[in-house]
DNA sequence: AAAAAAG
């Protein structure tokens, strides 16, 4: 695509500069303090005060369907428009004028020739991914973005994006999250979950009347925060959200550890509607007393199981329950994971009212786009092995350029020293993990990435989230303790309809995964070796916290678990233990059971095949070739928004 | 036991 034709596009439409002052936000005499703010369906919005509609600020343009110089602003509302008034964010004017165009700098990156093609194929493997709902009036799903109010000129940013249709987490999620309901979404690693929260915040942002934020004399208000567990993800996020807000007039900013806190700081000053951050740097904004939450409509989690587990859990709590956040049922709480462990689950509905669960796939299920082998590789044969995988790869290559391989580590330190062990022996290797300095980590994710270093050795920092297209192979050299972390590691590849290749070295080091490992292959009906199913059937091995649930598509909302089963307990995400007479919502003995009926064998050919998983008789471990990986994606430009 | 996240 041409790069640039979109920005020329913009660029003629745009207002002529000089409305207002750059950051300065207008005054508004009628200020609604977010307390007393009703969170209404989209389809009830109240028409904009007349406060708001003055001078080509606010909104109040609904039904005229006309902004400024034929922009996109003034959206048109529904039918008539009496009520749908749009804003144009305020301080956009002047922002947007000097926005830089986010979709500008992309183009090249990504190279056009493996995408665009079998769009529809692939959606179509998609078509019967088992979806839950549990929850009260949960909103019906939708099947394109344009049945969904989301505002003119988000869906220009979704059609630059190219996106042609929602994938199913988003065709469930965003009704929900539109109708100001709080959600816990589980969904397959690389299904679109980035856009599933960005596109209501976003169109919530500037649909809301805007009443005037506080004039901190330090302290920013932002309307949403987005909560990363790494900082190459918030990064990510916050590219995405960049380019879903361009033009919008809502502002975005990212804030993470590492790195200089004052540039963060003077682009906070310039104003932020979205804050997307990990949570130390976010701490330390609060406790400098530079950022308020006292206005937040949104929070969203991300990767939401891992924010609320061991490590992350008291400085999650501190931040929305300790300081100014408004309480759940104020404030819209979103939850999004591949993942969702049951006890996790308890723990999160803490943070969320009335909440709905949606389950897209199965949760903590890996996708059956992943072809997955495992090989017993004893710790000392490892890297000979590793060797031979990259040999084989190598003289697959495609069109010249390698497929990019990332490797899972245990430690940092082993992490380094694999790398130097690669380089040493002619592999073009770098490495991710938390010793090294945020430059560096930077540095060896684009290295990657660009396929100026093919290899990335990684520890857990990668493991969640992160969205690197073209990855071909992901290899587990050391398996990681915890079936979910396993899930999303592999989730690194066969991305938004891709598929992919995951490798896991097995040893006697990693008899407790034997029994997970098996039964989540199996569920994805990928082939399962006889050593592992006899490692996994010793009933000494694989019991203990690495247990999933008993039924292939039972126990998802732990709230259901726990009215229907009660005390039973034992089975990760299965049976809850009961009683948990505050559990919001209620009424679940109704819900749906019909999983009995998902066809849970539909899963088995990846698409596109071309893998063998154990060679295709040729000799070559790699039979097919990495160079053929078949990219059937939802269309081009998808991939970056995929988590 | 390890990794991540503030400095």
């Amino acid at each position: 695509m041409s790069s640039n034709s979109w920005a020329d596009v913009s660029e003629s439409e745009r207002a002529p500069s000089g409305w207002g002052y750059g950051n300065s936000r207008p005054l508004r005499t009628n200020y609604v303090p977010p307390h007393l703010r009703s969170r209404t369906p989209s389809s009830e919005f109240a028409a904009p005060s007349p406060g708001n509609d003055r001078g080509g600020y606010g909104g109040g343009y609904g039904g005229r369907g006309q902004g400024y110089g034929g922009r996109a602003s003034g959206y048109g509302g529904r039918g008539g428009g009496g009520g749908g008034g749009w804003n144009t964010r305020s301080g956009g004017w002047d922002r947007r004028d000097t926005e830089t165009n986010p979709f500008g700098n992309d183009g090249s990156a990504e190279p056009a020739v493996n995408e665009q093609e079998n769009t529809v194929i692939n959606f179509e493997a998609y078509e019967d991914i088992p979806i839950e709902t549990s929850g009260e009036n949960v909103p019906p799903p939708v099947n394109t973005f344009a049945e969904i109010d989301l505002g003119e000129a988000l869906n220009l940013n979704i059609q630059r994006c190219k996106y042609v249709k929602p994938t199913p987490v988003q065709r469930n999620a965003i009704p929900i999250l539109v109708a100001g309901r709080d959600l816990m979404a589980c969904a397959q690693t690389g299904s679109g979950k980035t856009a599933a929260f960005c596109f209501p915040i976003i169109s919530g942002i500037m649909k809301d009347q805007q009443a005037e934020r506080p004039r901190g004399v330090r302290a920013v208000y932002p309307l949403a925060v987005i909560l990363s567990p790494t900082r190459e993800l918030a990064c990510q996020i916050h590219d995405e959200a960049r380019k879903f807000s361009y033009q919008t007039g809502v502002k975005v900013v990212v804030a993470y550890g590492g790195t200089p806190i004052n540039q963060q700081l003077r682009e906070l000053e310039r104003g932020v509607d979205i804050l997307v951050a990990t949570p130390g740097r976010l701490n330390d904004l609060l406790e400098r007393g530079r950022v308020s939450l006292q206005m937040v409509r949104f929070l969203a989690l991300d990767e939401a199981d891992r924010m609320l587990d061991m490590g992350f859990e008291p400085q999650i709590r501190k931040i929305v329950q300790q300081m100014d956040m408004p309480p759940p049922g104020v404030r819209q709480t979103m939850l999004f994971s591949a993942t969702f462990p049951r006890e996790i689950q308890r723990l999160a509905s803490d943070f969320l009212s009335n909440y709905i669960f949606l389950a897209v796939g199965r949760v903590g299920s890996s996708t059956d786009l992943i072809v997955q082998r495992v090989e017993f590789v004893n710790d000392s044969d490892k890297r000979s092995h590793l060797m031979d995988l990259l040999h084989a790869q190598r003289e697959n290559g495609n069109q010249g350029k390698q497929a990019l391989t990332l490797v899972f580590v245990e430690t940092k330190k082993g992490a380094d020293s694999l790398e130097n062990w690669l380089c040493i022996n002619g592999f073009p290797a770098t490495t991710i993990h938390g010793d090294r300095s945020q430059q560096e980590r930077e540095m060896a994710l684009r290295s990657f990435k660009t396929g100026r270093t093919p290899i990335l050795v990684a520890t857990d920092v990668a493991a969640r989230g992160l969205d690197i297209p073209h990855v071909a192979h992901v290899v587990n050299f050391d398996l990681p303790n915890d079936i979910d972390d396993y899930v999303h590691r592999i989730g690194r590849t066969g991305r938004a309809g891709n598929s992919g290749l995951a490798t896991a070295f097995f040893n006697d080091n990693n008899t407790s995964m034997a029994k997970p490992l098996s039964e989540l292959m199996q569920e994805a009906n990928q082939e399962v070796p006889d050593w592992l199913t006899r490692y996994a059937s010793r009933a000494s091995f694989g019991g203990g916290k690495n247990r999933r649930s008993g039924g292939r598509f039972g126990g998802r909302d732990f709230r259901r678990e726990s009215f229907s089963r009660g005390g039973g307990g034992g089975d990760y995400y299965g049976a809850g233990g009961g009683g948990y007479g505050t559990v919001p919502g209620g009424g679940y003995g109704a819900m749906p059971g019909g999983y009995g009926t998902v066809p849970g064998g539909g899963y088995g050919t990846v698409p596109g095949g071309g893998y063998a998983p154990y060679g295709r008789g040729g000799g070559a471990y790699y039979g097919g070739g990495y160079g053929t990986v078949p990219s059937q994606g939802y269309g081009p430009g998808v991939a970056s928004a995929w988590d």
